[in-house]
RNA sequence: GCCCAGGUGGCGGAACUGGUAGACGCGUUGGACUUAAAAUCCAAUGUCCUUUGGACGUAUCGGUUCGAUUCCGAUCCUGGGUACCA
C-alpha cells in the first residue's frame, strides 16, 4: 500500500484554511518582515507553470523564514489591468471585466491547491474601484506636485485601422493582425516627470541589496553623462540651436551638424530645392523602430537641408543634415558631426561624402593627418587653435568655461531616462482623473469625486480615439471648478502605474477612505524581500522607485527606497529549451501535475531541478527523480511509523552512530545555508544525502540497533527539514509521529559543530599543480607532517624520480602543492 | 545595434572569497528479486589511450598565477531588456 498524496494534500488544505493559519494582523505586528512576489496579471492568461515556480518556491522560502522565527507578512493580488483582456474583448466580445474576474477566481483555486500561506486577506485587485480609485488619488497626487503634464509625444499609429498600436503589435512596421502598414504620429500623452529623480534613482542604487546585473541595468537605463551644451547659429536665421556633446574637445572638428527628422526646425530650415527630398526622408523615418534606427551595423541614411550653422568657435559655415540615427528624444534633439572622433558620424560622413578633420592625435605616435577610422581615445589636440598641444581630456574643461564665459554653451548632465508616459488610448485601465473645461481648462478631478468610474457599456469601434470617447455619459460631465459642461480624460492610465504603488496598499488593502494608513505604512515598508523577474529590471522595478520616491518626499512613507532585497527568479522553458507558449506547443500545464501526483512533488521538482535564479528546461526525467525521492520518503515513514511514536532511551554513540550524526548536521547546515540564498536543488540534495545516510546506517545495523532513539529523532528532524519544500506531506507524518502542534510551528534545525569535527581528512597531493594522489592525515597535521605522508606515497615518489622540490605550497584542510624540476 | 546575463559529462545541475572539477539526481550498462515485466535494491559510469598507469577535459583562442569553471583580453553562440506585453 502506498502513500496517498493527493488525499493527504487534500486533507491538509481543508485543515489549515479551517485553522486560517497563513493569515497575520498587520496591527498586532511586530517587527515584520515583508516578503512581496510580484503579483500576476490574470488579464490574459491563468498560472502557467513559471507562476508555479515564482510563486510556490517562494512560498517554500516563507515557510523556511517563519520557521526561523520571522514575522512574515506574504501577502497577494491582481494586476487586472491590460492589453489582453482588451485585446480578447476585441476578439470575443467578452467584457474584459468578465474574462478578467473569471481569471482571477480560477487563479485563487491554483493557489490554493498549490498550497501556498499566501495572506489572500490582504488581497488586492487592481481593476475594482476600491483600488484603482487610489491609482487615480497617486495621479492626483503626482499631478498636484508638478510631476503629472501632458506633450505631444509620437505613438504606433495605424492608418488603416485608426488605432494606436503596442510595441509588441507591430512586426517589421506592420500591424501583426491587419498587416497595415504603422507610422509613428503625434498625440498629446499624460507623462510623469520621472527625469526629476534621475540623480536620486541613480545615486541610491548603491544603497540597495539588489543583484548587480540589475544595478547595472538600471544605472545604464538612467544613462547619466556629463557633457557641454554648445549654442550654433544659423546662417540667415535669427535664432540659434545646442548641441549636446560629452567632447567638446572635438569641437573644430566638426565637419557637418544632423538634426533629428522630426526636430521641429526641421521643416522651417529646408531649402526650397531640398524640400521634397526632406519630407520624403521624414516620412521614411516615421515608419521605423527605434532599435533600428540606432543600429550602428545599418547603413548611414540621411538628407541635406540646404541650411547652414555657424561653428561658435571658428565662424565656420557647415551643412545641417538630417538622419534617423539622431533622437529628439535624447539630448537637444541635435548632434555635432566630428567624423575624425565619433564611429557614426566617421560612418555618416563616409556615406555622404563629408570631409573629415582630424583635431585629436594618438598619443606617441607621428603626426599625419589622414584617418582611416575614427579615433575616439584621448590625446593630444591640433587643428583647434590656441587649444593646441593640449590634452584633449585638459581641453574639455578648459573649452567648456571658455564657451561659459562667451555666452555660447554651458557645462550639462544629460540623462537617456525619459519621462514615463503613463497615458494609454486603451479601455481596459483606470481613467485619467482630468476634466477639460472649456472656461477653466485642464481641471483635476477632487478627490471626493474619486474614483472615475470606468464605464461597463463600451463600444471598441476603431475611430482613432480611446474608446472611453465613444461613451458619452462618460464624457460629458461638468467641471468641479465653474460647474459648466465639460468633457472627460478618455484615456487610461499605464498598468505600470498601478503596479508602482500596490505594495504600499497590501498592508492596508481594505481602507475606504485612504489609499493607505500612514502609521500602517510607516509600521509594515519597506519591503524587505522583492522577488521577480529580471525582465522588470528597468521599467516596473524603476517607475516603483519612482512613486515611492515621491510619496517619501510628501511623508507618506518611511524611506525613499521600496524595495531593500531583491531576488529574480528564472524562466521555466519548455523541454525544447524555448520559452513556453500554447502556440509553439511546449507548454506544460501545472494543473495536470498536480492533479496526477499532487502539488507537493511538483513543488519538490521544482525545487530540486533548475537553479532558482537561472530556471531552466522541463524534463521528464526531472520530475520523475523528485516523484521517486518523494516515494521513498513516504516508504521510510510508513516503514518507520511505529518507531516515531515510541518512547526510548537516549543512548551514547557508536562510530556509526557518529556517522550519521555527521551526515544529519552537515545536511542541517547545508540546507540552511542554500535555503536562505534560494538555492533550493542543493538544499534538496543534503536532504538526499541525509536519506542515503538513514538507509545506510539501517543496512549497516543489527536488528537490536535499528529502532533507536538516534534513528527516531534524525527521522523527525529529516521531516522538519523537509517540511518546506513538501508541505502537506511533512504536516501529516508530523501528526502521525505523535506531535499535536502543526510542523510549521516547529523552529528549524540548527547545526551542531561537535558533530561536524572529523578526526582524520583527505588532502591532495599535488605535483607541479597536477592532482598525484590522496593522502590521509589527522586534521590538526601540520605542512612538515602532511609532507612526510605525502612523500611516503609510492605514486608521489614515482613522480620525484630524478627531481628536486624548489617550492612548496600547503593550503590547510585541502592540498600540499610541490613544484619540482629536473636535478 | 545598444545594455545586461549565461555557456561545465548523454541530460538537469554542484563547486562558499583562485585550491582535489563533475556534489545530488536522471539516463545508460551489469547484477539481485520475479515465470516474466514493472517497481524496488546493489554496483559501475567525464572522454580518450598502448589501461596495476597515463593524457586530455568547464564554448573558442590567448594572458596572469605554484595552481583558473572562478581573474584579465579577444572571439563565437544562447537568453532577457530596449521605454504602449506585463
Amino acid at each position: 500500500m502506498s502513500f496517498d498524496f493527493i488525499a493527504n494534500e487534500a486533507k491538509w488544505r481543508s485543515n489549515w484554511a479551517n485553522d486560517e493559519s497563513n493569515t497575520v494582523d498587520v496591527n498586532a505586528m511586530e517587527d515584520k518582515y515583508y516578503v512581496l512576489v510580484m503579483f500576476p496579471y490574470p488579464s490574459g492568461d491563468r498560472l502557467h507553470m513559471g507562476h508555479w515556480y515564482q510563486y510556490g518556491l517562494m512560498d517554500t522560502w516563507v515557510r523556511y523564514q517563519r520557521m526561523q522565527g520571522k514575522n512574515v507578512f506574504f501577502p497577494m493580488g491582481f494586476d487586472a489591468f491590460g492589453l489582453p483582456a482588451e485585446n480578447y474583448a476585441i476578439k470575443h466580445g467578452i467584457h474584459p471585466d468578465i474574462s478578467t474576474t473569471k481569471n482571477v477566481n480560477y487563479m485563487l483555486e491554483q493557489f490554493e491547491k498549490m498550497g501556498v500561506s499566501y495572506d489572500f486577506n490582504y488581497k488586492v485587485d487592481t481593476s475594482k474601484p476600491d483600488y484603482y480609485k487610489w491609482t487615480q488619488w497617486i495621479f492626483s497626487t503626482l499631478y498636484k506636485n508638478g510631476l503629472a503634464y501632458k506633450k505631444e509625444a509620437p505613438v504606433n499609429w495605424c492608418p488603416g485601422l485608426n488605432t494606436v498600436l503596442a510595441n509588441e503589435q507591430v512586426i517589421d512596421g506592420k500591424d501583426e493582425r491587419t498587416g497595415y502598414e504603422v507610422v509613428q504620429k503625434n498625440l498629446a500623452q499624460w507623462f510623469f516627470k520621472i527625469t526629476d529623480y534621475a540623480e536620486k534613482l541613480l545615486d541610491n542604487l548603491e544603497t540597495l541589496d539588489w543583484p548587480s546585473k540589475t544595478v547595472a541595468m538600471q544605472s545604464n537605463w538612467i544613462g547619466r553623462s556629463e557633457g557641454t551644451e554648445i549654442e550654433f547659429a544659423m546662417e540667415g536665421h535669427d535664432w540659434n540651436f545646442k548641441v549636446f556633446t560629452t567632447r567638446p574637445d572635438t569641437l573644430f572638428g566638426v565637419t557637418y551638424v544632423t538634426f533629428a527628422p522630426e526636430h521641429q526646425k526641421v521643416l522651417e530650415i529646408t531649402t526650397d530645392e531640398q524640400r521634397d527630398s526632406v519630407q520624403d526622408y521624414i516620412e521614411q523615418t516615421a515608419k521605423m523602430k527605434e532599435v533600428d534606427r540606432l543600429s550602428t551595423a545599418k547603413e548611414k541614411t540621411g538628407v541635406f537641408t540646404g541650411a547652414y550653422a555657424i561653428n561658435p568657435v571658428n565662424g565656420e559655415k557647415i551643412p545641417i543634415w538630417i538622419s534617423d540615427y539622431v533622437l529628439v528624444t535624447y539630448g537637444t534633439g541635435v548632434v555635432m558631426g566630428v567624423p575624425g572622433h565619433d564611429e557614426r558620424d566617421f560612418a555618416f560622413a563616409e556615406a555622404f561624402n563629408l570631409p573629415c578633420r582630424k583635431v585629436i592625435q594618438e598619443p606617441n605616435t607621428e603626426l599625419s593627418s589622414t584617418l582611416k577610422s575614427a579615433y575616439t581615445e584621448p590625446g593630444i589636440v591640433l587643428n583647434s587653435g590656441k587649444y593646441d598641444g593640449m590634452n584633449s581630456l585638459e581641453m574639455k574643461t578648459k573649452i567648456t568655461n571658455d564657451l561659459e564665459s562667451n555666452g555660447k554653451g554651458q557645462k550639462k548632465v544629460n540623462f537617456r531616462l525619459r519621462d514615463w508616459l503613463v497615458s494609454r488610448q486603451r479601455y481596459w485601465g483606470a481613467p485619467i482623473p482630468i476634466i477639460n473645461c472649456p472656461n477653466c481648462g485642464e481641471v483635476l478631478v477632487p478627490e471626493d469625486q474619486l474614483p472615475v468610474l470606468l464605464p461597463e457599456n463600451v463600444e471598441f469601434k476603431p475611430t482613432g480615439e480611446s474608446p472611453l470617447r465613444n461613451c458619452e455619459e462618460f464624457y460629458h460631465t461638468t467641471c468641479p471648478k465653474c460647474g459648466g459642461p465639460a468633457t472627460r480624460e478618455v484615456d487610461t492610465l499605464d498598468t505600470f502605474v498601478c503596479s508602482s504603488w500596490y505594495y504600499m496598499r497590501y498592508p492596508d488593502a481594505h481602507n475606504q477612505a485612504q489609499a493607505f494608513d500612514k502609521d500602517i505604512t510607516y509600521k509594515m515598508l519597506p519591503v524587505d524581500k522583492y522577488v521577480g523577474g529580471p525582465e522588470h529590471a528597468c521599467m516596473h522595478l524603476l517607475y516603483a522607485r519612482f512613486v515611492n520616491m515621491v510619496m517619501h518626499d510628501l511623508g507618506y512613507v518611511p524611506t525613499a527606497e521600496p524595495f531593500t532585497s531583491l531576488t529574480h527568479q528564472g524562466m521555466i522553458l519548455g523541454p525544447d529549451m524555448q520559452k513556453m507558449s500554447k502556440s509553439k506547443g511546449n507548454a506544460i500545464s501545472p494543473d495536470e501535475y498536480v492533479e496526477n501526483f499532487g502539488s507537493d512533488i511538483l513543488r519538490l521538482y521544482l525545487c530540486f531541478g533548475f537553479n532558482y535564479v537561472e530556471g531552466g528546461p522541463w524534463s521528464e526525467g526531472g520530475f520523475k527523480s523528485a516523484s521517486r525521492f518523494a516515494e521513498r520518503c513516504a516508504r521510510l515513514m510508513e516503514e518507520k511509523v511505529e518507531l516515531l511514536t515510541s518512547s526510548l532511551p537516549e543512548q551514547s554513540y557508536s562510530s556509526a552512530d557518529k556517522k550519521l550524526l555527521y551526515v544529519l548536521h552537515n545536511s542541517i547546515k547545508g540546507v540552511n545555508q542554500d535555503t536562505q540564498r534560494f538555492m533550493f536543488n542543493t538544499s534538496i540534495a543534503r536532504l538526499m544525502e541525509l536519506y542515503n545516510a538513514i538507509t545506510d546506517y539501517e543496512n549497516n545495523s543489527t536488528a537490536e540497533t535499528i529502532n533507536n532513539f538516534l534513528m527516531q529523532q534524525t527521522l523527525k528532524t529529516f521531516l522538519v527539514l523537509l517540511s518546506p519544500f513538501m508541505p502537506h506531506f511533512c504536516e501529516e507524518w508530523w501528526q502521525l509521529s505523535g506531535e499535536q502542534q502543526s510542523i510549521f510551528n516547529q523552529k528549524f534545525p540548527a547545526h551542531d559543530n561537535q558533530f561536524l569535527q572529523l578526526d582524520e581528512i583527505k588532502m591532495a597531493v599535488m605535483i607541479n599543480g597536477k592532482r598525484r594522489d590522496e593522502v590521509t592525515v589527522s586534521a590538526s597535521s601540520t605542512e612538515d607532517q602532511v609532507l612526510n605522508v605525502a612523500l611516503d606515497s609510492t605514486k608521489v615518489q614515482k613522480h620525484l624520480e630524478g627531481m628536486q622540490i624548489i617550492k612548496q605550497i600547503f593550503v590547510k584542510g585541502k592540498l600540499i602543492n610541490l613544484i619540482v624540476k629536473p636535478s
